[in-house]
DNA sequence: CGCATTCTCTGACTATAGTCAGAGAATCGT
DNA sequence: ACGATTCTCTGACTATAGTCAGAGAATGCG
């Protein structure tokens, strides 16, 4: 553990040295590195102000001050949302686009001088490498959460999670109001949801419900596409685990479609034992069951 | 190529993002973070100014500025160097080593949390990857440049590759005026000296010289040990033969002694060939020859 | 409708991270 | 010995990156 913590730390040094020092000296020389990355932010299409401030992470005052700079230098336009008349939406003007390419164009000349020095097997592996890094880094940075009850983002994943179902059982898939979970079903002490996110992004969601006294069921496991493979779906799992144990349920059960073979493959490896039918639900052919003991390992997230 | 650009530019967003925004959080709550760097540069050890502006590439203003926060703060203490009145010499206080002791706590807890999330496997594969990407970002900083005459980082990697030599050749060695070169018999135009510097160190040195019309000789190629395997012995060679394309230099000789099997490898797999002993010198076993052609490639360095 | 909330903006302020010119002390080179 | 150079320091200045409070417009909700 100290050996890899030691690594973890001279790689942040070398790699912010090296690429920090990089964007000041190819981003930042003709604007302010903040002005830059607004520029990036916003891209090609129209973004709302408030969705910039969430994605950079900005005080409301200093990107409106970051903005009105870029205005004034001819390089986007703002104006009010169609639909709501409080939201502003930034858009670059044909100047801005121009000067965003130029700012591609330098970040590809930066990433080349990176590449450049090494050999061409060289720069295979370290390219190889990043990928990993970049990856894992992105797994690293989800944390999961519970949800908070009238929560947007858990609402949308259970959209999307359903909309998901529907494309993907052969007989499509309708919810039905008795094999839904509402988050307000949920409170105060009938379940737990929770929600995984990334920089913000919701990009996961399962919830935990009691079903009879010390019986407990997985419900709406969720997991978007574009973090799969990264193991969020195993600690979702874990968690609502830990979170089972707390609401006192000792026996964890669930149903789920032969279809969703990932799921079954999940849920086999996790310890889930296949049971017999425990419920009518029309979109259910497989029915597994945990009995839950102590945890040795503490949660992780 | 474009999508090794791609790659590289998304890895260096992620990771910046992920540390840059961790760093400020963890170490830079109680300070700014520039104090946090330098207290870390300065180090258990003392530390001479001049040293520590090279490192973190500061104004010597600026610098001075921190070391009186610093010293104002009883972090540490700066006297003037023993031997040289004009250098003062940073070392930190008892309490400025309990505060570097915090720092490091904080750093290792910065890493830990990268590594918490991730499943064990996860966490194995990071590391290892973070340790490719690291070392081959070190490659990747090293620039090779014509050696300034009188560049005293140059005589002291001739100094390092004779103090090797003596340490690794059987008999011992012992340079003889005849077959050293110094960087001033190579002005002006007998010959080039090159110079790898990571980090403004020099960690690499190379020499060609003309030894007759149409006709040069490679010397004193020496890598640093903490940066061997990483190909710089190959770029300084190929930079060497490029100076020696620009001297129309055709054909290029060198000689080596029998123990120095890395170098040996390195010629025989640049293209350089067995030829009979053209020289007399007492320490070499091997001697070789590579006729130089035009190269299709251009210099990446 | 009217009150609470959301969203953006402005003004006033602070902290951080420098840059630049020049002074003063020590040392180097000849 | 002495002029050039090296090294550090101070004072004065600027740019960048914010923070915070509050105003004003638009919308949501009962």
């Amino acid at each position: 553990m100290r050996a890899e913590v030691l690594q973890v730390r001279a790689f942040s040094r070398a790699v912010t040295r090296r690429f920090g020092v990089l964007d000041e000296q190819y981003l930042g020389r003709r604007r302010p590195l903040a002005e830059a990355r607004l520029l990036f932010e916003v891209g090609m299409h129209a973004t709302a102000v408030r969705d910039l401030r969430a994605r950079l992470g900005l005080d409301s005052g200093f990107l409106s001050r970051l903005l009105r700079s870029l205005e004034r230098q001819g390089l986007l336009v703002t104006e009010s949302a169609r639909d709501d008349g409080r939201i502003r939406v930034a858009r670059l003007t044909r100047a801005g686009r121009r000067e965003l390419h130029h700012l591609n164009a330098l970040s590809d000349a930066l990433a080349r001088s990176v590449l450049a020095p090494l050999s061409p097997e060289q720069a295979r592996r370290l390219v190889a490498a990043m990928a990993e890094v970049e990856r894992l880094l992105c797994a690293s940075s989800i944390a999961i959460a519970p949800a908070q009850p009238g929560d947007q983002d858990a609402a949308n994943c259970r959209r999307q999670y359903f909309q998901e179902l529907g494309s993907r059982f052969p007989e499509g898939f309708r919810p039905t109001a008795a094999h839904t979970l509402t988050l307000r079903r949920l409170e105060p002490r009938a379940g737990r949801a929770l929600v995984a996110r990334l920089a913000g992004d919701a990009v996961g969601f399962g919830a935990v419900r009691r079903i009879a006294p010390g019986m407990g069921e997985i419900k709406h496991m969720w997991v978007a596409p574009r973090v799969r493979g990264l193991g969020v779906g195993r600690r979702l799992l874990a968690e609502l685990e830990r979170a089972a144990r707390g609401m006192r349920v000792r026996v964890l059960r669930l149903d789920t479609h032969a279809s969703l073979t990932e799921a079954l493959g999940l849920y086999r490896s996790a310890g889930y034992r296949k049971i017999p039918r425990y419920n009518d639900n029309p979109y259910a052919q497989h029915w597994f069951e945990k009995v839950l003991v102590a945890s040795v390992r503490p949660g992780r997230g």
